[in-house]
DNA sequence: TCACATGGATGATGGTTATCATCTAATTGA
DNA sequence: TCAATTAGATGATAACCATCATCCATGTGA
């Protein structure tokens, strides 16, 4: 019971991949648990042998990415600044489906379901927490505003520059986002 | 012909208000056509008369949202730290469906097909204009650079206030934002 | 080796929804 | 007043999709 058992966790885990992606590309409606299987090499029809729903399945995967990023963060953590430049590059606005959630999903994860929220609502208290620990600043008042505020920017910033039709536009937003948040230094 | 168009462009309008309101509360995806007709005053058969797609739907609401607000815009443009308070009230947070396009269906348009993209690009880059009006500072560039900087905070932070379960969280965020930003000057 | 358990495949099914066809009643122009 | 037009209502229809039932093949435990 051993092969198995670890077969049907790495099923697991590239379900849960495919959907974190696709999710993020084309928003919880916008892809089908059909699409999310099939991008893990697999059918439709084995869906219920791991989640009960597709609720069940988005839950799970906003759950692994943030552990997944607890575990080691796509973007430094050393200095507040450092990561919102990272953040903000233009790279990122053309990679919806490996960046940052609350960009690709904000607004439809607002609408989520109880449980869903629930698991948001930790995610969001720790990521605060972790720019605070990066913040500048004295006073730990101090460093919580401009952790929240520049995240706040970053992710207004990012997804304004993905409305965008126009290039020089996008990357126009990307580069006064950066610089605003400089001139807080 | 006279009554009957009126009554027409009537039940148009009552149409576009039905759907900007609904789409802001439960995103594109999240509301039918005939709940749109419904919250108009009318059954879904009427729809094809008005337009013809879904879609075609979605560009003329927010068409239309970005023309009344030209009108007369929702909130004091006299000053953008003035307008930032009052965007980032807790009763805007509360209130999707008469607030914020950007902060209620952001990423879900950055998917919108070419037509509607168009209008959100010429509409945000109106936007920045009007911030650029009202922004502090004396160089232009370093206007723009506070008017999307600013703008991308509020959007940000409205996005984060509305996902998270928790109240008090919640209101910290907004407070953090606007102090974030006074602190701009 | 063999009966059993189970992950995953194939193939329904029931519900939803955008769009269209048809009908009705009111308005219009003569 | 009357025929024509049309906004809006009622009622299909066809596509889509989440979920479930069933089958198969592999791995498991004895």
């Amino acid at each position: 019971m051993a092969k198995s058992q670890k077969r049907k966790a790495e099923s697991r885990q590239a379900i849960m991949r495919s959907a974190a992606k696709l999710f993020r590309e084309n928003g919880f409606d916008g892809v089908t648990v059909a699409e999310v299987m099939d991008g893990a090499g697999l059918t439709h029809g084995g869906f219920p042998r791991h989640f009960s729903s597709k609720d069940e399945l988005i839950t799970a995967t906003l759950a692994e990415l943030f552990a997944a990023d607890a575990r080691e963060p796509s973007l430094p953590m050393r200095d507040l600044h450092e990561f919102a430049r990272a953040y903000l590059r233009s790279e990122h606005r053309g990679e919806p489906g490996t960046g940052c959630v609350f960009a690709a999903l904000g607004p439809e994860m607002a609408r989520a379901p109880r449980p869903t929220r629930d698991i948001l609502t930790d995610a969001i208290e720790r990521q605060i927490q972790k720019f605070v620990d990066i913040a500048p600043g004295e006073k730990p008042a101090e460093r919580r505003v401009a952790a929240i505020g520049t995240w706040a920017t970053m992710i207004g910033a990012m997804v304004l520059a993905r409305i965008v039709n126009s290039d020089p536009l996008s990357e126009d937003i990307l580069a006064s986002a950066r610089l605003f948040l400089d001139m807080e230094g």
